[in-house]
DNA sequence: CACTTGACCTGTCCGC
DNA sequence: TGCGGACAGGTCAAGT
């Protein structure tokens, strides 16, 4: 589900309504969501006090003053959903809001805290995990070791994203964009706005792009997850924000479940195609 | 090695 | 209405 813009805009929602609470209790019905060993459990998280929280590609990390951290993965459809005592709906409009009282079926873990607030991990496929870490060996884990650099950050100059680029000429863009350990949270949907809103197909290669085309291209995904990233992220089944409410993003999207639509560009008809083993959406007339 | 496919899961939608 | 299949914002392992 979430993409680097709405995993950010949970980080901020969280840090902004966490920090400084203390963990009281800690519930789960799916061990695959939560697998720690209930002895470090114990001893580093129940009672321990949240400092900050932190993000790197699609997820998300909560510092304990235990010297563990919470790494928490959402992969399709994680929910990170915070509730104070006694609010049994989600902030923002009513109508806007894709959850009801919680927990609810799609509860996997549910964290309490010492004021009797909560926060619930709601994942209606299961992909999603939360792992107590070390926070000294949080970046060694598998999952950080390979991760590429991150998007927003001012360093991912077009000579850095040439050079990320550079190493799989012969994959499709589409393919390599998707790929988290050459560039850090772009997922399904900020692929293809950023291939639209630089006029690439996604199955050019690599090798074959010119200079220009790279140039636009690594515009284009600073500027689509910064749109993004402005409107609270993009809701289409399940991402909500940390209070529970949707993304605006959607509005703005040119391509990303456009099928059938004209293009905002050009006019003709959007169509969906199957790129990487991924629904791909192109305006096939301007992006060649 | 690079690339593709299947697996992990539940839910929804679409065609018959 | 029921049923089968495809598909959904992600990643990882295994296969070619």
């Amino acid at each position: 589900m979430p993409e680097l813009p709405e995993v950010e805009t949970i980080r901020i929602g969280l840090e902004r309504l966490l920090k400084n609470k203390k963990i009281s209790k800690v519930d789960f019905n799916w061990p695959k969501s939560f697998p720690n060993d209930s002895k470090l459990v114990n001893k580093f998280l129940i009672n321990a006090t949240i400092k900050r929280i932190i993000r790197r590609g699609k997820a998300i990390i909560i510092e304990l003053n235990t010297d563990y951290s919470l790494v928490i993965h959402l992969k399709m459809t994680g929910q990170l959903v915070y509730r104070s005592n006694g609010v049994k709906f989600g902030g923002g409009h009513p109508t806007d809001s894709l959850l009801g009282s919680l927990p609810d079926k799609s509860t996997r873990v549910t964290i309490e805290f010492s004021d009797s607030s909560f926060l619930f991990f709601n994942d209606q496929r299961k992909f999603g995990w939360i792992k107590l870490i070390p926070t000294d060996q949080v970046l060694n884990i598998p999952f950080f070791l390979r991760l590429g650099p991150e998007p927003l950050e001012p360093d991912f100059n077009e000579k850095l994203f040439t050079e990320r680029l550079g190493r799989r000429s012969k994959t499709s863009i589409k393919a390599v964009l998707l790929d988290q350990s050459v560039i850090a949270g772009i997922g399904n949907i900020y692929a293809d706005e950023s291939l639209w809103e630089s006029k690439i197909h996604p199955t050019r290669l690599v090798g074959g792009l010119s200079s220009t085309e790279l140039s636009r291209l690594h515009k284009a995904i600073i500027k689509v997850m910064n749109l993004s990233l402005s409107n609270g992220g993009s809701t289409d089944r399940n991402y909500v924000d940390a209070e529970g409410n949707r993304g605006n993003y959607l509005k703005f999207a040119n391509v990303f479940r456009r099928e059938g639509s004209p293009c905002n560009r050009c006019g003709n008809t959007i169509i969906k195609i199957r790129v990487a083993g991924r629904g791909t959406h192109i305006c096939p007339f301007c992006q060649i």
